[in-house]
DNA sequence: CTAATAGTGTCTATTAGACAGTATGTT
DNA sequence: AACATACTGTCTAATAGACACTATTAG
């Protein structure tokens, strides 16, 4: 194998042959959360807050009549964030969304086809936003998750069907805080979107406590019951009043709009308030 | 474009065409960050500890002469972990090292050549484990970092060359808590790394403060004011003593050795301790 | 009136920040 | 003795957790 010389990035660049390398394809797949309302109990009651992801029922092989993330292969001439974004655009009719890079996953045999790496993305919606412009195909699942001894035991729901897995996270030896995750149990979801779930619920979890990405998923005006009720459902806890409200003070813009007609005192609305 | 109808998941696979997407080439590029020592001021002074990360130099276009981060295109056969792994391996002879993916950059014309989109991991190595086996055109160069007004400036130091760029953080509108980031100086870094580099520092400030990752940069044994000077190394400031010892201590695991001979009164040793 | 949520006051426990002091080696 | 770092005690400020109480509506 004899080199040649060149005197000049142009040069090189000129014969450079794109084929030097082994190539292979990427996609995009994108969780998007949101939260759904639950059905009113009674007249009192405040209707019950979900916190839900949208998959795609395939049509076509690979995985076929399985349920999966949103997602598509990315073209030459665009990002994958371009993609991600373009593929929810699709989806919900939806742009300027708050969108982030999760992870990129890479086994050799994550997809039966053929070497195809996936960066996922993690959206964050405000439903009502929607107008019913949803794809086909798509559903809102609401998710259920319980973590116990480093099993995820996640539960989707979309009223007609139900989905369950479990993903383990197992901690590497000898390097502290990195854990892998493997899929335990699954059958009804393809490709590796188990993990990519597990990652995005965990990372969401994580960012709600120290950024202001929540109110991506609320509508411009909201209580603080609400917005308290969606911090839960994401966190999996009750948390106390007073200390939720002393956590959110200086986030949000009291109005003097009410939120009335629910069989209780009113609520004072509130807005999301940027710094 | 008519479509066959199949049947079953093989007989689709039997019949799959690789060439049905376009494809490109991925990269793994790997930031090695470590901890330096630097000159003994005086008899009774401790040896300044450095904050730095190993650069190559490129021998071969593109970006000939300039300073990269190690890196290489991932083979069909191997994750993109296991290709950043290989390269570090190749780089300093280690294994076993904490590994941790950050980010995909995928800009389209981030490559000269064509399409490549690159996976970047930051390790954190012990340079006392790497007994003088350190590739040939590798450097270790100390980094300072000043952030002031969302601008980056960085400046990087081998002791015979001086490396200086500025990234500029960009809050995106619309959405809370995101950001871009745009390579605003760079003369001598090749391809985005000055994007990657500080992403890398980023993540590396906050992971600190709230995971045992540090740990991975010290010997086996190390003096509570070491431990102490690597944090205020990384985090950019100093920290108080009291407050340190306490966020610290059950961490750490007192043994009975001392270092004795620094000109003032001798430090105990400490372990590290997992939970 | 009752059930349900809205919203606040306050006490306590824990944690973080700051400073000043004592301890002990080498040269 | 002097310098430099090692290490600790303690006061104060700020924050988090917990509980109990009051407020207000629809039905």
């Amino acid at each position: 194998m004899n080199k040649k010389v060149y005197n000049s990035e142009e040069e090189f660049l000129k014969d450079y042959d794109p084929n030097e390398f082994e190539r292979l394809s990427i996609t995009a797949d994108i969780l998007i959360f949101s939260i759904s309302d639950g059905l009113k109990e009674n007249y009192r009651r405040l209707n019950k807050k979900h916190f839900s992801v949208l998959l795609v029922k395939r049509d076509e092989y690979p995985f076929k009549d399985k349920w999966c993330l949103p997602g598509g292969f990315v073209h030459m001439d665009e990002t994958i964030e371009e993609a991600a974004v373009r593929i929810l655009k699709n989806e919900t009719n939806l742009s300027d969304i708050y969108i982030e890079q999760l992870y990129t996953f890479s086994d050799v045999k994550r997809d039966p086809r053929m070497r195809i790496v996936s960066t996922s993305y993690m959206s964050l919606i405000d439903k009502n936003l929607l107008n019913d412009k949803l794809s086909d195909n798509a559903r809102w699942f609401n998710i259920s998750i319980n973590e116990d001894d480093n099993l995820f035991k996640v539960e989707l729901d979309n009223q007609e069907e139900k989905i369950y897995f479990e993903v383990e996270k197992v901690l590497r030896e000898k390097t502290t805080d990195r854990y892998s995750y493997y899929i335990r149990k699954n059958d009804k979801l393809a490709f590796d979107h188990p993990l990519v779930i597990v990652s995005g619920i965990s990372r969401l979890k994580n960012k709600i406590t120290y950024t202001d990405i929540v109110f991506n998923m609320m509508p411009e005006y909201f209580t603080l019951g609400e917005l308290q009720q969606v911090y839960e459902v994401i966190l999996g806890k009750k948390l106390l009043d007073p200390a939720f409200r002393r956590m959110i003070a200086n986030k949000v813009e009291r109005t003097d709009k009410l939120k009335k007609g629910e069989g209780h005192r009113p609520s004072v609305l509130y807005k999301y308030k940027s710094k």
